[in-house]
DNA sequence: ACGCTAGGTGTACGGCGTACACCCGTCAAG
DNA sequence: CTTGACGGGTGTACGCCGTACACCTAGCGT
């Protein structure tokens, strides 16, 4: 604890600490404003000091997102596969959402770190103990690809940043003319989104529906191929020229 | 076209070229090494010289990503909607394979330039006239999500860069060990995907198969539901709890 | 009392994106 | 033929970034 008191004494860094700061500030300024000159002010402490703790930036990212991995809570164990996965998907999302920042950087990243791995082996290990062959579990573990993170691409989402603030009544007007005779199916999907209220495309559309659309989708398809007896090499030489 | 001949002089700059450079640059070295600096570099230019043509960094980036989707064909106009819709998606992974930033760099960009809207307009297109209601395209296109740039997530891929080059042998074994014991269902699908080859577990998986499996395994799902009448309406009220 | 070590410090380097002032070749208008 | 505007390449400079490397110091086991 090392004697305190004698004004400002901080309390001492530690890998954890660091982490933790990491995750915190790019909850607060976003993960591109997250650079190790502007953690280290942050924590008090000059940049050089966060080197003691993780190797480099890398390495901090990694961490962060195992944090946030630390989060995911696994699901109670008396539930059958489809339902454990299930959940478990929703709880990863849930800290996804917390952490915005964290979809991008578990995209980016391709570092197996323990708790990546961890998580990857309790996913495929709820389908192994629902009746899946590792082969079918290794393809659909593939199929869900983002979807095990709790995300998918937001193929919609808000435009980032400030724009032309007020483009004028008319010129929108204009403006949404030329898109709806360029672009006639995505806008009549975003009305069919918003039901019919346009205003911010994409602002009215139901993301946790959409995820939860796709992934009992995903999960009811491959139901079905296990329960037909699905393999990989039936499937290859069904599929294979003569 | 100016006068040449006096010796070396260039051609000059345009949008196009810069773009272009861009992409072959980015081919070469990889996304994170473009930069301005070394764009211009390859251009014979003085960085400065780029904002001529593209207004900052982020603006060329989108402008590669352009450039990569104008690479995709557009399928054959008799084909069923499946097949269509299946070829297209198809064609634009080759084109994402042969620029392998090009998957990185459609993640992380959510700017819906001219290109963007006009190939998602082409594949909704090709949902709605295939019967497809817009209630449902809309959500079809969403679980589809990565799956329309012609891309997944790899979750078992390489990790990049040089490692510790020799791990000794017996250091290898007991990490080996370790692994087996620690996350044993990644370890058997690892096997499972690689029939027993573990030489660099994922390595041996064949990802154009992984990626048509999850394709068709959405595709036949859509189907089933476009056969059925389905309707987000009738989901959530049959979902909704009393 | 002594030296080891873990951990925080200071300085410095090379690279980045890009703002801003500049300059020069081309071409239309006078 | 002169002129002046303008499109496009240039040069300099600023403030950020990640991080290598040498250093210092407090606390601890001996």
């Amino acid at each position: 604890m090392a004697q305190q008191g004698d004004g400002v004494r901080r309390a001492p860094l530690s890998r954890e600490r660091v982490l933790r700061a990491g995750v915190a500030l790019a909850d607060e300024v976003g993960i591109a404003a997250v650079s190790m000159r502007r953690l280290a002010q942050e924590l008090g402490v000059v940049p050089m000091a966060l080197y003691k703790h993780v190797a480099n930036k890398d390495e901090l990212l990694d961490g962060m997102v195992d944090v946030v991995i630390g989060e995911f809570e696994p699901p109670d164990p008396d539930l059958d596969w489809k339902a454990a996965v299930r959940r478990r998907v929703l709880s990863a999302r849930r800290a996804v959402l917390r952490h915005p920042w964290a979809r991008q950087a578990i995209e980016s990243r391709t570092r197996r770190t323990p708790a990546v791995l961890g998580y990857m082996d309790a996913v495929a290990g709820t389908f192994r103990a629902g009746g899946f062959s590792a082969d079918l579990t290794h393809h659909v573990m593939h199929a869900l690809g983002n979807r095990i993170w709790g995300f998918s691409p937001e193929l919609f989402d808000e435009p980032r940043g400030a724009e032309s603030p007020a483009p004028s009544p008319e010129e929108q007007q204009a403006r949404e003319a030329e898109f709806a005779q360029r672009y006639p199916h995505v806008l009549e999907i975003a009305v069919a989104a918003t039901q019919g209220d346009l205003s911010g495309v994409g602002g009215g559309c139901d993301e946790q529906f959409e995820f939860e659309f796709a992934l009992d989708l995903l999960l009811d398809g491959v139901d079905r191929l296990r329960e037909q007896g699905w393999t990989s090499r039936a499937a290859r030489s069904a599929v294979a020229p003569g």
